[in-house]
DNA sequence: TAACGTAATTGACCCAGATCAAGCGCGAAC
DNA sequence: GTTCGCGCTTGATCTGGGTCAATTACGTTA
């Protein structure tokens, strides 16, 4: 994900911490300028909300540090996590005015986000970011449909497995780390947070990684620290498809 | 769905019932030309597979008449369903070149194609048309998350529910009926198809459908025509937020 | 250093939905 | 008509994961 062009909608600014090349490739430099106009930065504190599921959501934007959750949730209190931003993640609803999902900061959470209507102005004038939210939202739609089959369809320890699995590709690429020997990262979330991603129990949630660490399929450092000595072993835990171990 | 310009993505065509308005409100005489040009239509028949999971899709499309789904599978058999097509649905995925799920004609479908290359180029010229798909995907998308919320927190008699309230909306749009009086419709899927959606067994499918039969929240007549009498009462089932029992 | 609060683990038990298996209904082919 | 076959229903039983509850591990604050 984190390639030459295909992070997010602005250019490629100092203070940001994430290269923006899609726009920064080809446009104008009044464009950019633009963009440098309508761009403002947004923290939130671990556990904030950053907007509620119907609210009037007048930004887009991208993450630039820290890591939210779209969540939905019913009326008695169950709830299903319906996607992880992570650094380089977009939000937002060009064409949409409310949010469609509660979005909530798991820990502090910088945005760099762009005022919509600006913004959108700008997607008319400058066809080939519309072109490039397409694709993203493509993406987007094959991830949650990826989901569809976790959620539907795969044991707990396959979930547990399949968590894993998105998060390390996710680290890897995220951290330019080489997709070879040991893999080594830390949990974005709570058990309770896993649950709710995989539609299980936290209770659940812990006993599979227990047991995925007994059977040697990870190893624990504390309670977030993960190591995978064997990624094609985890992958076929996942039940995916073991065309290739290789992380890309 | 189907209201004023929302459709697909020609134009209005003669000999094809369903009228495409996003381009033909807007667009150029030799735009509609061009679409005449690359527009073909294919015949499947109930049971055919219109393409494979990474199959080469050097087409998009939207169906005509007919019902199709796309559908996941792991390597030991288990499906998942992750979306359903029925008239007016659009499938493809411009920009990309596979295809990412299996798409599969469940009853004859007639299917209104567009070669993929010029249809690409036609949206370089017409950047309205990126917009549009934008939008479309961007309620797939968000349709994809609602139903993780069923997969992963619903009860069984809640996905019924919820599955059976879906289809009553689809029928209510699709056949311009009033929203109001008994619902009646048809059910598009086999029991096992129905499974398939929801993460369920067939059996289970049976089961929910001849309990809510029993309570009386709908009727059946043979196995697929379905009377709701009251659809409120449908959605309290589905678990969905009572805000309105509007179709719309 | 203790005392507290939050996250996580682990155990015991239970139940919704899966699995296995036996019919049933009904249209199509002969 | 009879037979076949497929889609569906219904029953009996099993089990994966939920529920309830107790305990542990670790920061954090005092």
């Amino acid at each position: 994900m984190l390639n030459e062009d295909s992070i997010s909608l602005s250019h490629d600014c100092g203070d940001c911490p994430i290269r923006h090349r899609a726009v920064c490739a080809r446009c104008e430099t009044d464009e950019l300028e633009l963009l440098e106009d309508i761009k403002y930065y947004r923290s939130f504190e671990a556990g904030q909300t950053v907007i509620w599921s119907g609210d009037k959501m007048d930004f887009v934007g991208s993450v630039v540090s820290g890591i939210a959750t779209l969540t939905q949730t019913m009326e008695d209190g169950r709830t299903q996590m319906v996607g992880l931003l992570l650094p380089s993640d977009f939000v937002g609803r060009p064409g949409r005015d409310g949010a469609a999902y509660d979005v909530v900061a798991t820990t502090d959470l910088v945005m760099c986000c762009f005022r919509k209507k600006p913004f959108e102005q700008m997607m008319v004038r400058t066809p080939h970011i519309a072109q490039r939210l397409l694709e993203m939202t493509l993406d987007e739609l094959d991830a949650a449909r990826e989901w569809m089959l976790v959620l539907g369809r795969k044991t707990a320890r396959e979930k547990i497995a399949s968590f894993l699995t998105i998060i390390a590709r996710r680290d890897a690429t995220l951290n330019l780390r080489p997709a070879k020997g040991a893999l080594v990262f830390d949990l974005p979330l709570t058990r309770e947070a896993i649950a709710d991603y995989l539609g299980l129990t936290l209770e659940t949630v812990s006993r599979q990684i227990s047991a995925l660490k007994r059977d040697g399929v990870i190893h624990l450092e504390g309670k977030r620290h993960v190591t995978v000595p064997d990624f094609s072993r985890l992958m076929e835990e996942a039940g995916d498809d073991s065309d290739g171990g290789v992380l890309a």
